[in-house]
DNA sequence: CCCCCACATTGATGCATATCAACTCCGTCC
DNA sequence: GGACGGAGTTGATATGCATCAATGTGGGGG
């Protein structure tokens, strides 16, 4: 597999090619996300054979992985860090549909134009697929097929979730609920249950949860009060999961 | 294939059985949805043996097709009316996560419970299969899963369409917007382009939309006495589709 | 080392939408 | 025909969050 990567300096695009093919096999073993992602739909040999159409790519923070509306080249499969989706609206308005963390797979639809954009919000790896090449190779494993089909279904009951929240709940179960589905998700990759490390800005978390930074501060600022988190660097530690959890109203 | 009805005297899960499997190709060839749905994916003979797998239901408004949380029997394709997909909270709080059109397929996920309720706004017709059933039938139809697939991902673009509207934007921009995508939605099945049916209630619309009844039926008032509508009974008709369109804010 | 800049927090005020309440319209059931 | 109830509209008021503004904080570069 090769390997590529991007530096700050040279720009988003910019990209350096590292490792041959002839470690894929090793590093695909290796892969902290395997299990996860949709490559645990393969068998060891069609492993080999899979990784040979993608590239490892290192990319910096902010450094754009897909921009919406323009041809969709390439299709990710997320290794390491975390990615913002989102979409503006004219007037520079955002919603950010969701955050993307290790074995989460980027371009699911495989539509010819990207219906949303995706940029770093810190330092990420991923596997690249050309997107062309992925659905040639798509339409002879149908087991891919039904192992991408389980993550649309997927998303789309996450999608329905945001929902919910987004049109139903105030500020305070907005912020309450992120924390803990973001802490759920981290937990599946990195276990340390009660210290959620929050990468995205303040900004961030408010164009997701449809709020301004200054009510997400407020809010942050209020469950601190109230003893049920504690705000440390990057991130926030659980003091009192039950009424964390109780905050979400389900 | 069996036709079965629910009359409203017997609860929403009585059923009549009617005419026999003898006639299920005529039906699906006749069918007003054709072309649209899942079907469209099957050769001639494959829809024979497909239609076989199912009963035509037609069901009287206000019936419940899934019930949310409980074990998913059936999944559905509808082929008349119009039912409301939507999420509860424990305190009574809903969201409408969409409304299906004759053509939608309900039950996409194919997951072992809902994770939606969903009923008839008005009365509505269906082709409804066995969740089992169709499983081991998309088994070995890989053509099938592909449109599922398709089906899914579109879903998923529109929940991202829906979190953008539901995230950032006004009361105004929130109704205007489901004007337009339910006229094109509903044109592509019958068209009409300026006159707009709306079978569900204000409130179901504010469930959609994330806002109170009031505000949708102020919003509608507003649009009316800026002449860009007419409400009239069961929909509105459009007097100026420019500004409809324009106030949705791409 | 200190300046700078982006990010985060906090406070004061405004506004869009929710809430509460009254009234109309219309269809259904006695 | 009249009573009733649900849906829709309209008005008065309340409030949650946005907006505007000021201050605090931490990291990177000269």
């Amino acid at each position: 597999m090769a390997r590529v990567s991007a530096h700050d300096g040279d720009g988003p695009h910019s990209l350096r090619v590292g490792c041959s093919h002839a470690t894929c096999e090793t590093i695909c073993a290796d892969c902290p996300v395997r299990g996860l992602a949709v490559c645990s739909a393969l068998e060891p040999e069609e492993l080999d054979e899979f990784s040979r159409l993608s590239q490892t790519v290192h990319l910096p923070g902010k450094a754009t992985l897909i921009a919406q509306d323009e041809e969709a080249e390439y299709i990710f499969n997320l290794t390491a860090g975390v990615v913002r989706l989102y979409r503006l609206l004219s007037d520079g308005r955002r919603q950010i549909v969701g955050f993307a963390l290790p074995g989460d797979f980027l371009g699911l639809a495989m539509t010819k134009r990207n219906t949303f954009s995706a940029d770093a919000v810190a330092p990420v790896a991923a596997c690249r697929f050309p997107r062309e090449v992925f659905a040639r190779y798509l339409a002879e494993k149908p087991h891919l097929l039904r192992r991408l089909h389980e993550l649309s279904t997927h998303e789309l009951t996450l999608a329905q979730d945001q929902m919910v929240l987004l049109g139903r709940r105030t500020a305070e179960e907005k912020v309450a609920a992120f924390l803990i589905a973001f802490r759920d998700r981290w937990s599946r990759i990195n276990q340390a249950h009660l210290h959620i490390p929050l990468p995205m800005s303040r900004q961030d978390i408010g164009d997701f949860l449809g709020l301004t930074v200054e009510t997400v501060s407020r809010m942050m600022t209020k469950l601190a009060r109230d003893k049920v988190i504690v705000i440390v660097p990057d991130g926030v530690r659980i003091l009192d999961e039950k009424k964390l959890e109780s905050l979400c109203a389900g």
